[in-house]
DNA sequence: TAAGGTTCCTAACGTTCGTTAGCAAGCGTA
DNA sequence: TACGCTTGCTAACGAACGTTAGGAACCTTA
């Protein structure tokens, strides 16, 4: 078992329908037999496909951490670059990994407090990681004399939480494209609010 | 019944415990037997004080909704001041509403999606009410010229975005006071990050 | 002392939860 | 045809859930 392809297409299935219900009703009040439901089959039924619900949501929240790590790395590896631009593409690599997936996005922001141990303390670790990354281009930027801000590790917080809120309003099917959100976002960020 | 102050002590206790509950579990995933627990009570005897699980929750969410609201108010009181100073103001005390009770604020951003309905919509509607007083703050700003953005919403999602992150990392006993996070928040905000 | 309110208890209710066992139908490959 | 794999079913398990009923101890006020 555990071979490198069989299976997959109604595991995915399972996967996107789960993410779909723990967006909007949340890990914990979302039921196997609603999950079933959705599905169009019984609650026992899921167990041919799956070891457990806790499974479930630590597929979807460390398959997105991945897609965010790759991302990240993508867009920094041209060290060439000033730190600046390179904080730019991480962001827009950011929204990109958002807006591929909304729904599982959702549940990788807010639906990982239930993940059980060790799978939480791991968690937390790459989200630091992730996080320290950014930290690193704004501080390389700030040396660069491309950014400035009174505290490094503030903005780092303060610039992804912009991003994260996304998911609870980004639709699909809206007029912009997410490229141009990306592109609109990093402006206001960088650039902020106030005219010059 | 339902007097004007009696019984107020335990109850006021209750919210508070169970505020802090729903912050770290989660509504759905915090028990009626561990909130009881952490009373250092049977789960029955909750009951003496309150109705059901849903009343907690209505409440803790409703009251933040009025602190919010009259914040705003006071702090767009001013309507000779420009905009654009009233908006700084309207972040200032949005900040300060979000850091004086931050378990409180957590749950209100994060678990409204569990209270039944017609709270649910009730409670929407209030948010949405709130967002567009930003949303007017910035547009007005605009036509005074003091601020720039291509999106009025868009520009209103992403301030409020960043400020609702804080309860997430804002720690009461950490070394900037409420009044300091406020401002640099504001500043980073308005100036962007990026040396003019 | 009597009355009323507050606070908490034990015990239990009906329901729902995640999960398992055992079985059967359908499938493609040998 | 026979095999193994996938997929799904029914039925049930023990546990946990929110909530209620009924009673007891305590405090204050009359």
């Amino acid at each position: 078992m555990e071979a490198t392809a069989p299976t997959l297409s109604r595991k995915a299935q399972i996967d996107q329908t789960a993410t779909a219900l723990f967006r909007t009703r949340g890990f914990a009040a979302t039921s196997m037999r609603e999950l079933a439901e959705a599905l169009g089959l019984e609650a026992g039924s899921l167990y041919s496909h799956i070891k457990s619900k806790q499974e479930l949501l630590h597929r979807i929240c460390f398959r997105l951490a991945d897609d965010f790590f790759a991302g990240f790395a993508a867009a920094t590896h041209d060290s060439a670059e000033p730190a600046a631009v390179q904080l730019r593409w991480a962001i827009e690599s950011h929204v990109r990994v958002l807006t591929q997936d909304v729904a599982a996005s959702a549940v990788f922001l807010h639906e990982w407090r239930h993940l059980s141990e060790p799978a939480r303390t791991e968690f937390l670790a790459l989200r630091e990681r992730y996080e320290a990354g950014f930290r690193l281009l704004i501080q390389r930027g700030i040396e660069q004399n491309d950014l400035r801000t009174s505290d490094t590790a503030f903005a780092t917080l303060t610039l992804l939480a912009s991003l994260n809120w996304l998911p609870t309003w980004y639709k699909p099917e809206g007029k912009l494209p997410p490229s141009e959100i990306a592109h609109r976002l990093a402006d206001q960020l960088l650039l902020g609010l106030a005219n010059s």
